[in-house]
DNA sequence: CAGGCTATTTACCAGTTGGTAGAGAAGCGG
DNA sequence: CCGCTTCTCTACCAACTGGTAAATAGCCTG
């Protein structure tokens, strides 16, 4: 009764592959046929593990998204003196990125309302959100920030980081190689921006 | 031999809707069928007019990209005396957005690569990306513009309009109201951002 | 009114979809 | 050896997919 499967079972596997599939085709693009033959196993296999292709998505869900929420909370941790908290959430998010691209993909096609798991999505992601709300404001409060909109400012952000992916993605289609500094330099442009959203002297 | 479709013809209906449901539903989403019955029509009617599921979502992308391209150099003409062209640009983009946010959900489902319609769609914008490069690259020639990678500045921009279609659905599911004030605020953000970016005196 | 053209229809199809039912097989504790 | 559980398989299926073929109706022109 392991709470977290090893990476080579069966299960793991098709965890993964699901994941790939899911950001890059999307969830209609996937089947559940395809997937299998791609793992060289049945289908039925995977509807044993995951009960309905709706389960497996929800699953992939989960674990793209507690990956996603325990980076961001290491992030916050190590980072306790007050020193740059955005900047370090910034980092942590493009790290993850960086680290697996198809995360982003699966984002980015489950940010899509009406998409199902979008709501599941939002059930990860709100607590965390409602937190960085209340330190906002609590900022904003103390005059370290400037006032603002927090949960808009929020949003902003997020969709900018969703369109990361898009934009990786799309700078290889552009024929710019899978090479490390673009991604870089949208990090470097999007924490300017947020500090000149954030900058109390404005 | 009408260039454009009447709006009120089967063939401008069909157009409407696919666009619609291609960009909340995605491409491998829609059904032709649903489309039909949707309409009140047989899907049959809709192949004879586009020959093939691929046909039509073509059509779809030409017309958006034609729009869309055309928003631009009006907006580039209107603002002949080197007045911020930027803004221009950024302001002809949103209100296209704000007249119909389903055109944004459709350059975003067919933003992604391997998505069939993403290579079309990179043929329509491509001479206007080229366009802007190189007036990026003059304006930097002539100091008056930091220097910076074109290109990649461009994409940024690019995918940060792509998620600000993310951004209203989102906003919307969030039950943030269908209201003008967040669209209004990104829009200030995002020209924030492009400025700090493109200011020769940093 | 004959004949072609455009538009929309009915009828049909082969392939794929997600999903169900049930049979083995492998391991394990008694 | 039995019975139980866990996992994977074979065999099917009803529904739906995009697409083809052909019939029908309206309309304009000669």
């Amino acid at each position: 009764m392991a709470m977290t499967e090893a990476p080579g079972s069966t299960k793991g596997r098709v965890l993964d592959a699901a994941l790939a599939s899911f950001g890059t085709a999307g969830y209609d693009g996937t089947s559940l046929d395809d997937l299998a033959v791609g793992l060289g196993i049945r289908k039925q296999t995977i509807l044993y593990h995951f009960v309905s292709k709706r389960g497996l998505l929800n699953a992939v869900v989960d674990r793209c998204a507690g990956e996603m929420v325990s980076a961001l909370e290491e992030a916050l941790v190590e980072d306790q003196p007050d020193g740059d908290r955005v900047e370090a959430m910034v980092r942590a998010v493009f790290r993850v990125a960086l680290d697996q691209p198809v995360l982003l993909g699966l984002l980015r096609e489950v940010s899509r309302p009406n998409s199902p798991g979008a709501q599941r999505l939002r059930g990860h992601l709100e607590p965390l959100l409602a937190r960085a709300r209340v330190w906002m404001e609590a900022e904003m409060a103390a005059g370290r920030m400037r006032r603002t909109d927090a949960q808009l400012l929020l949003l902003s952000a997020y969709s900018t980081v969703v369109g990361v992916a898009t934009e990786i993605e799309v700078l290889r289609a552009a024929g710019v190689g899978p090479t490390l500094r673009p991604v870089v330099q949208r990090r470097r442009e999007l924490l300017r921006f947020l500090r000149a959203s954030v900058d109390p002297a404005t």
